[in-house]
DNA sequence: GCCGTTTTCGGCCCGACTGTTTTCAGTCG
């Protein structure tokens, strides 16, 4: 994304919360929260935008289009500032404490004189806190627990450990008598990198939604079945909520998990409210008003009378809606929504994006001659059991001394052993000889150009030097992409999910160079990378960059993790012919010719 | 602040749950 676009988006985000802290009207907030998403997903920079084609966006006006020509003269927005002026700035900060919102924030502010995280620890030590009217000690025990947990925990987690425990309360409510269907939904189900909450829907018997009981409860003899179930799981650590539809459980490991049952009539309903967005949904509930009808969790109904309409599946509801599905990755309200009006309107499908069972081939992974556990037969065998055509051994380059870097000359005699490996196997499975080779910080590679001819495939990736500044670290990575026998770039900025940054290249100036020279860009598909990130692998489709979803495996069970990378491609609007991965045997082995200079 | 085959003014997305309330505000998703 341009930085100017994210920038922006971080300008109204911070109006947004500050109108908020103030007690401003809350369709203005929205009006800022509506502003940031339309910003962050604007294909071309904000600055190259005219004033008219700026208000002609849905949902910016004249108010907004003129703050964004002003950020784009001056590098600031008076109003933003003034803004800031008027509320200290760690009082914004009160609000990422769950169970705080603006009212609870501005009060602790205005009359606990609490401006920041430190302060509401000593206002709740001191007793400042419970001499507001209103906060009790249940309350303020909450906001406590709330602090302790943020602070040992922080709020997002990697979507790996979110798709185990999700998995797990999956099944123990699956195990229930009566429950007739159970998925993960929320950000979970978008493929997003990181998680906050896990939530578990569950279809259990009772009625279906109905102009006289449009909220229909579920069969509560199975829900507190189900919810019993869930809250005896290994690792719940406290039962945060218990109503007769939603349990909130806190597990140890630091995540929450929300599990709701609903009546499997209104599955449908339920599944697509909460898988969200909250912004894709309600850019959905505000379509659905304006033609008439009303969106909930349990049915979109006629308003008029409140007839049902749609209720048991998300495809039923779109089409009502005079959209083609949308899939759920896609619902972050980035422009989905117009896209899946027009296919409707066209009378077609939003296009396939790829999926796991789409991939027919591993370009990156490790055996036992680097720091991988597998041997090169146990590779080749669990590529086969994934169905793969083909596999390419690519172990770690010299300059990767912790991970048992190959020397040239180990490298020369394990080229040898591929190569002896592939013609036991031919018949069955290309076995590529590979190697993901180090680009050092000046962008030259680890081995010699004469050795990297001997190989197949090169996956060429920044290890170290990993904090450079943005301009050596676009001329390193452009560096690599010329060079002619690199084939894909693998995890291009080096970033570690909630841990390390990473470098942040031109990313224009990198696919365009990509594209240029024909090479792919992968997206690792470990969950403590996923790199490229989404946002990054849809600016490289726009340029007309092939991906490669890559496990990067080191072990047998690495290979699962390529659901992750398969999720920020469909993030990224990718389809299968985007993928290298998905080619045929003979495709593939073409492409990887057509790479070579 | 945005928006209009109900509206250029007066609306604007829907429901569950909790705490401290005696009828509802605040928060969350």
């Amino acid at each position: 994304m341009p930085s100017t676009n994210a920038s922006l988006t971080a300008v109204f985000e911070d109006m947004a919360r500050l109108t908020e802290v103030l007690g401003g009207n809350g369709f203005k907030v929205n009006a800022f929260v509506k502003a940031a998403r339309v910003v962050e997903a604007l294909e071309r920079d904000a600055a190259s935008f005219s004033r008219s084609e700026l208000v002609a966006l849905p949902g910016v006006g004249t108010g907004t289009a003129d703050r964004i020509l002003e950020f784009v003269e001056s590098g600031a927005v008076a109003d933003h500032e003034d803004l800031k002026e008027r509320v200290p700035a760690g009082v914004v900060a009160l609000m990422g404490i769950s169970g705080i919102g603006p009212k609870s924030a501005a009060r602790f502010w205005h009359e606990a004189e609490v401006e920041s995280i430190d302060d509401l620890k000593a206002a709740i030590d001191d007793g400042r806190l419970a001499a507001l009217k209103g906060f009790g000690q249940k309350k303020i025990d909450g906001i406590a627990k709330s602090l302790a947990f943020a602070e040992r925990f922080g709020d997002r987690h990697r979507r790996g450990v979110a798709a185990a425990l999700a998995g797990a309360v999956a099944e123990a409510v699956a195990g229930v008598e009566g429950v007739r269907r159970v998925e993960a939904a929320g950000s979970l189900r978008r493929g997003a990198e990181t998680i906050g909450d896990v939530d578990v829907l569950a279809a259990v018997p009772g009625p279906g939604p109905s102009a006289e009981d449009p909220t229909p409860a579920p069969d509560p003899g199975v829900t507190a079945a189900v919810f019993d179930a869930v809250e005896k799981l290994d690792g719940v650590e406290e039962v945060l909520v218990r109503g007769d539809t939603k349990l909130s459980v806190r597990f140890g490991a630091g995540l929450q998990a929300d599990v709701r049952a609903v009546p499997a009539a209104c599955f449908g309903a339920a599944l697509a409210y909460f898988t969200g967005s909250k912004e894709h949904n309600v850019a959905l509930r505000e379509r659905a008003g304006k033609r008439g009808m009303s969106l909930s969790e349990y049915a979109l109904t006629d308003k008029r009378g409140g007839a049902v309409v749609a209720s048991a599946t998300e495809a039923e509801i779109h089409g009502a809606l005079g959209l083609a599905f949308v899939p759920p990755e896609l619902r972050e309200d980035r422009g989905e929504v117009q896209r899946a009006e027009a296919a409707h309107d066209a009378g077609e499908p939003l296009p396939r994006l790829v999926e796991t069972a789409d991939l027919k081939a591993e370009l990156h992974a490790h055996t036992t001659a680097s720091d991988g556990v597998m041997s090169i037969d146990e590779l080749v065998e669990a590529a086969l059991a994934r169905g793969f055509h083909s596999v390419a051994v690519t172990d770690h380059s010299r300059s990767q001394v912790q991970a048992n870097g190959l020397s040239a000359g180990r490298l020369e005699k394990h080229i040898e052993a591929v190569r002896d490996a592939a013609k036991r196997w031919k018949k069955q499975i290309s076995v590529l000889a590979g190697s993901e080779v180090d680009i050092l910080a000046d962008g030259t590679m680890d081995y010699p150009d004469d050795l990297l001819a001997e190989l197949d495939v090169v996956v060429a990736s920044p290890h170290a030097a990993l904090a450079q500044e943005p301009e050596a670290a676009t001329r390193r990575l452009l560096r690599a992409i010329e060079n002619p026998h690199v084939t894909v770039m693998g995890h291009l900025t080096g970033r570690l999910v909630l841990k390390r940054e990473g470098l942040s290249p031109d990313m224009p100036a990198i696919v365009k160079a990509a594209a240029d020279r024909g090479v792919a860009l992968e997206i690792n598909a470990s969950p403590y990378r996923l790199d490229l990130r989404d946002r990054h692998a849809a600016l490289a489709l726009e340029a007309g960059v092939r991906l490669a979803i890559n496990t990067d495996a080191h072990g047998p069970d690495n290979f699962l993790n390529a659901v992750h990378g398969v999720a920020t491609a469909r993030r990224a609007g990718a389809q299968a012919r985007d993928v290298v991965n998905t080619f045929g045997r003979e495709e593939l082995a073409a492409w990887i010719r057509s790479t070579k200079r």
